[in-house]
RNA sequence: GCGCCUGUAGCUUAAUGGAUAGAGCAUCUGACUACGGAUCAGAAGGUUGGGGGUUCAAGUCCCUCCAGGCGCGCCA
C-alpha cells in the first residue's frame, strides 16, 4: 500500500517529469504540503515561475485527493488534502498490518555491523551507542522488508589474548571458573605485568603464536575467556532490550584463517605493495597508507575488515553493508572501502556505509571518563538512569536521548534531562502512548471496541483532529527516509510531533464524552495513533507501555 | 603539517538549496472536584562563530579567517 504522500507525489511527477519534492508545509496557511518544483523547472527553462506553477496546477490530476491547489509567493504550489481523504487514509492505515510502513520496492540483504564489544573488557559508552543505533537501524530495515543480517564484530582476537592466557597460566587460575568481573580484573593485572616484566611480555608474545597455531591448551583457555564475556554481553543486551543473540556473533577470530589470502590476493593484484617491511595499500588521493600486514608479519584490523567485506559480499550475499562504529574511524573505513573497491571485492552494486557516531560526553563536556580516567561502563550509565526512573522508563530515556539528535554529533549524558517526563524525551512519548491507551481501555470497558479491520472515520471536523490525521499518514514516508538515510533522529522528531499533536487533540477533543459518530471517529483516530506510536517506538527499540 | 567533524535563542537542539530559521528545557502569563495536570494554551527569547562569493533563493554550496573536537605506517 502506497502512502498518501507517495500517491500525491506520483501524481505531480506524472506532470512535471521530475521529483516534485513535496514537503510538509512549514506554515498552516501553506496547506498540508508545499511544492517548489515550478521554481526549479522555471530556472532550468528560463520561464516565469508563476506561469510554470499555473500550468502544473491546470494539468495535475489531484481533484479526488486535494482541495483546489494554490499558487503562492514566487511560485510555490500549496496543497491541502481533502478532509474525507485524510479520514479514509487513516482508517486504511489502521487496516494495514504494517501500520502504514511501506514495503521497499527492492528488498535487499543488508549486513549491519554493530555493538562490537571486546572480550575481557566491560562494555562502555561507545559500545552503548553502537548497540542502540545498530539495533534501531536493524529494526527499521527489517520493517521495510529488507533481510537484515546482524554481525557483532566482537574483539575476540589479537595480541591481548596472549597476555591474558599467559597471565592465567602464570597465576595458576582455573579459566573455567572465571567470571566477567574476575576476567576484567585479570586483564588489568595482565596489562601491568606485560608492561613491567619483559620475560612475561616475551612469553605473552609466544602465546599469541601458540593461539594462532591452534595449540590445544591455549585455545581452551581462550574459549573460556570468550564464553565468560559472551554471557556478560548477553546480560547487557537483555537489559537494553536489543535483539542481538549468539547467532549474530562474528568476531575477529572468525576472519583469522582468511587473512593470509586477503594479503596474498591484494599483493598479487598489485593493489597492495611492500613498503618499509609492511604490506600497504596506497589509495589515490590519500596520503596515509592502509597497512594490511605489519612488518612483523602480523595483521591489524584493516586485514580483518577486508576479510569481513569478502565474507559479507561473497558468502552472505549482502547488497548493502552498514558499519555502526564511532566517527573517529571514518578514515579507516574510507580506506577499507576504497581498497575493497580496488580489489573488486566490493562491486559497484553493493553499497558500503559507515554510520559514524559522536562521543558521549560527561557533564563537563569532555570525553566521559571516571575520576581516575577510565572509560565509563555501560552498567554505570544504565544504573544512573535507573536511579531516577523505573527500569522501562530509564531504558526509554537513555535510548531516546541517544537516537534523537544527529548521529555524528557528540552529546552530554545528562540523566535528569533525558528522564524528564516533559519535553522531547522517551518518557514523554511513553506517556502519550499510555494516555491514549487509557482512553481505549475505558472505551472497551463501555463495550466501545475499535475493530481495526472495519474501522471508519466518519467525521474529522476539528483542526486538531485533521492535524493528527495528516501526521499519521506521513509515518510510512518517515520510516522509508530513515531506512534510506540511516538517521534515526528523523523518526524521533516525527514521533515527538505526533505525541504533541495527540496531547493537543486530547485537550481539545473529548472522546468518551462525545457521542455517536464523532465518538466513534475519535476512537478510531486514537487507535490509529496508538498503533503508530507503538510501532514507531518499537523501531527505536523502546517499549510502549499501556500504562505508567 | 595534512585531513575529517562541530559552531543555530540563556541551555539542549531541528531544518532534503526554497516562503517569516522550527521545537524542547528554563523564564513569564493563563487553564485543575481532570476521557490520567507526568498535561495543555499563550508570551518573550535568533545579525544561524566572523567575513567574502555563487544563486531568482544560502543555516545549507564554494573560499577565507576564528574557536573547539577527532584522526593521520605497523593498537583495535
Amino acid at each position: 500500500m502506497a502512502s498518501l504522500p507517495e500517491i500525491l507525489s506520483a501524481r505531480f511527477e506524472a506532470v512535471t517529469g521530475v521529483d516534485p519534492e513535496l514537503r510538509p508545509a512549514t506554515k498552516p496557511q501553506f496547506g498540508h504540503y508545499q511544492c517548489n518544483v515550478a521554481l526549479r523547472l522555471a530556472a532550468d527553462r528560463g520561464l516565469k515561475p508563476r506561469e510554470v506553477a499555473q500550468s502544473i496546477v491546470d494539468t495535475v490530476d489531484v481533484a479526488d485527493l486535494c482541495e483546489p491547489l494554490e499558487i503562492a509567493g514566487p511560485g510555490f504550489i500549496n496543497i491541502r488534502i481533502r478532509t474525507d481523504v485524510l479520514a479514509h487514509a487513516v482508517a486504511e492505515q489502521l487496516r494495514d498490518p504494517h501500520a502504514g510502513i511501506v514495503p521497499t520496492q527492492k528488498p535487499a540483504v543488508v549486513v549491519v555491523d554493530y555493538s562490537a564489544p571486546n572480550v575481557a573488557k566491560p562494555m562502555h559508552v561507545g559500545n552503548l551507542r553502537s548497540t542502540i543505533i545498530g539495533d534501531c537501524l536493524a529494526r527499521v530495515l527489517r520493517s521495510t522488508g529488507d533481510t537484515v543480517i546482524a554481525q557483532n564484530h566482537i574483539g575476540d582476537w589479537g595480541t591481548q589474548f596472549g597476555m591474558l592466557v599467559e597471565q592465567i597460566l602464570d597465576e595458576g587460575i582455573d579459566a573455567s571458573a572465571l567470571t566477567l568481573d574476575t576476567s576484567v580484573e585479570l586483564y588489568k593485572r595482565a596489562q601491568a605485568h606485560f608492561r613491567s616484566d619483559e620475560v612475561f611480555a616475551e612469553a605473552a608474545r609466544r602465546r599469541v603464536v601458540a593461539l594462532q597455531a591452534g595449540d590445544e591448551q591455549t585455545r581452551a583457555i581462550w574459549q573460556c575467556l570468550i564464553d565468560v564475556s559472551k554471557a556478560g554481553f548477553n546480560r547487557a543486551y537483555a537489559r537494553l532490550g536489543v535483539l542481538l543473540t549468539d547467532a549474530d556473533l562474528a568476531g575477529e577470530s572468525m576472519y583469522n584463517p582468511m587473512l593470509d589470502a586477503v594479503a596474498a590476493d591484494l599483493e598479487a593484484m598489485g593493489v597492495a605493495t611492500m613498503d618499509a617491511g609492511a604490506l600497504c595499500v596506497f589509495i589515490p588521493g590519500d596520503d596515509a597508507p592502509l597497512i594490511v600486514r605489519k612488518s612483523d608479519g602480523g595483521y591489524g584490523y584493516a586485514a580483518t575488515d577486508l576479510a569481513a567485506i569478502r565474507h559479507r559480499v561473497g558468502t552472505l550475499h549482502a547488497d548493502r553493508l552498514i558499519y555502526v562504529v564511532g566517527a573517529p574511524q571514518s578514515h579507516h573505513f574510507a580506506q577499507v572501502f576504497a581498497t575493497a573497491r580496488l580489489a573488486g571485492w566490493l562491486p559497484e552494486a553493493v553499497s558500503a556505509e559507515h554510520v559514524g557516531f559522536g562521543s558521549v560526553l560527561g557533564a563537563d563536556g569532555k570525553m566521559f571518563k571516571t575520576r581516575d580516567g577510565k572509560a565509563v561502563t555501560l552498567d554505570t550509565l544504565l544504573d544512573a538512569a535507573e536511579e531516577v526512573a523505573a527500569t522501562e522508563v530509564a531504558m526509554a530515556a537513555v535510548k531516546y536521548a541517544d537516537l534523537s539528535n544527529a548521529l555524528h554529533k557528540d552529546y552530554v549524558f545528562d540523566v535528569d534531562r533525558m528522564t524528564a517526563t516533559t519535553g522531547d524525551t522517551g518518557p514523554y512519548l511513553q506517556y502519550a502512548h499510555a494516555r491514549v491507551s487509557q482512553i481505549l481501555r475505558r472505551a472497551a470497558a463501555d463495550s466501545l471496541v475499535v475493530d481495526d479491520a472495519t474501522a471508519v472515520i466518519a467525521c474529522l471536523g476539528e483542526p486538531a483532529e485533521q492535524t493528527l490525521a495528516l501526521t499519521l499518514t506521513r509515518f510510512g514516508e518517515v520510516v522509508a527516509e530513515v531506512a534510506s538515510s540511516l538517521q534515526p533522529h528523523k523518526l524521533c522528531g516525527y514521533l515527538f510531533e505526533l505525541a504533541t499533536q495527540l496531547s493537543s487533540f486530547y485537550e481539545q477533543c473529548p472522546v468518551l464524552k462525545s457521542e455517536d459518530e464523532i465518538r466513534a471517529s475519535r476512537l478510531v483516530l486514537c487507535r490509529a495513533t496508538q498503533r503508530v506510536l507503538a510501532t514507531g517506538l518499537d523501531l527505536l527499540g523502546i517499549h510502549a507501555p499501556e500504562s505508567m
